[in-house]
DNA sequence: ATCATATAAAGGTATTACCTTTTATTTGTA
DNA sequence: TACAAATAAAAGGTAATACCTTTATATGAT
């Protein structure tokens, strides 16, 4: 206790320790272990005892550690024989996650999200045309295709139609072989998600109809190399929920409602 | 507690429950809790022994429970006395994290990433020219103006010169009145903040000079309310990094990939 | 063969005790 | 009186251990 005193002549020396709680200090280690390549996805870590001896911690500190690296969906936790912690993929799912969290906070309205998702897809469309490969551009015309089959029929559920929406926006961020595209497109899609719900037209078939038609003519653009067609049609595309009025005007909801997993 | 042993024969009435953890379920609940606007940001939460007896769980089960809101950012945990567990207001910080795992696992580029920016800043300048308020232009002159001055200062610190050039572009941002752009620019920003290392130029005056002037072009085209220009500028500006080869080819560090251990 | 039961591995939870950090408050001395 | 040092108390951090629950596989009975 008394050889505090001495602080002041050695601060200049050592650098000031934050105090770093223990099972941060496992989290990170294995997150390095895994940027480092010493785990790859799908690899299984020790269970949650040899944990603790290999850190030479107790078991609840280890799992403490587990609970941070899952909530950041750095690995991923199952029971039984044969389960235990596993290195998983990161999904953009997780960015969805945040982002959603943050629009929450700082007001964001579906109007603002129309607005960026108008350009950024535009653009996204347009490098599309420009790199898709063959594959990419067969698959961007089938999905074409589909969402106009199931607009012509008014039984199929809605979220048949949105799936098959949200798979051709997807399939053409892909296309423009720009990763961060992709993943701003999917954490962008997990947000509008939810809001789908607000769509008030989606059932009916001539807006639906209306929606295949402009799939359609952006897969051709693309498929003909017309990066500036493209661009115009997509941004047309998505601009069109504006000025239908499609989207109610709407503060992005108060609840969640990702709990249950089971499901879907 | 539970220990309900004539469970097997109620087995067909009640409705099989999903196997959801103790600690999750809390979590879920302390974030609705926060969503309905029951908590606030800023408040503090019983302690982990009152939580335990809230949710009739131990006080490991709460810990855990702690851990992965904290993962989230949705909580912050200080120690000592007048410590505890406090709601905290959610950052960007956390959208960027989520974002550099996802690059790091997709392998996305700094090539790409640069591509991105350059039309997402370029359509935020072209927003922020048509909607900035009075006093966002203010700022962004004297922000430009006070990175022209950095960058005549060799002695300067790179830090500082980034920094200026950080706060500027989220000013631009904030001023295209878009949450969702200013979300984006801070995720991105956290993300290129580590590859400003990569900077080679940073400390050469002609090319902060050259960078400077940039900045006071765009600002110059948001006053006189010119949105082309501030997006052609813009749209110059961030591209510059690329032509000038600033970055260097760098793939986000991946993993090594040995794939010694076949398998198991 | 088919269905049911047992087994074992691994995570999930509960208890309890004690350590560490932190800051307001008290105490003591110049 | 004023400032510094010791103290106390609140709250999180860690340890140790026992037992429960889930679940895939194996085994056995019909």
């Amino acid at each position: 206790m008394k050889a505090d005193s001495n602080r002041d002549s050695l601060g200049k020396i050592f650098t000031e320790v934050s105090p770093v709680r223990g099972f941060e200090d496992i989290a990170v280690q294995i997150k390095e272990a895994i940027l480092q390549g010493h785990l790859k996805v799908g690899d299984r870590l020790p269970n949650e005892r040899e944990l603790g001896t290999l850190f030479n911690v107790s078991r609840p500190t280890v799992r403490e550690a587990i609970r941070s690296l899952e909530a950041t969906g750095i690995v991923e936790v199952r029971r039984g024989v044969y389960g235990g912690i596993f290195i998983t993929e990161p999904k953009a799912d997780q960015v969805g996650k945040a982002l959603e969290a943050l629009l929450r906070f700082r007001g964001a309205t579906v109007g603002e999200l129309v607005e960026f998702r108008s350009t950024f897809e535009a653009e996204t469309a347009y490098l599309a045309a420009k790199r898709a490969t063959f594959e990419q551009v067969e698959t961007l015309t089938k999905l074409a295709n589909a969402v106009k089959e199931v607009a012509s029929l008014p039984e199929e559920p809605w979220e048949k139609f949105i799936e098959l929406d949200i798979a051709f926006h997807e399939e053409v961020a892909s296309a423009s072989q720009n990763q961060i595209r992709v993943a701003i497109m999917m954490a962008i899609q997990g947000v509008f998600h939810e809001t789908s719900l607000l769509l008030e037209k989606v059932d009916e078939v001539a807006w639906r109809t209306r929606q295949a038609s402009d799939l359609i003519g952006i897969a051709k653009a693309i498929k003909e190399r017309n990066p500036e067609l493209a661009r115009k049609r997509m941004a047309e595309h998505v601009q069109r929920n504006i000025e239908a009025d499609v989207v109610k005007e709407w503060t992005i909801p108060d609840q969640v409602s990702d709990e249950v997993r089971d499901n879907e």
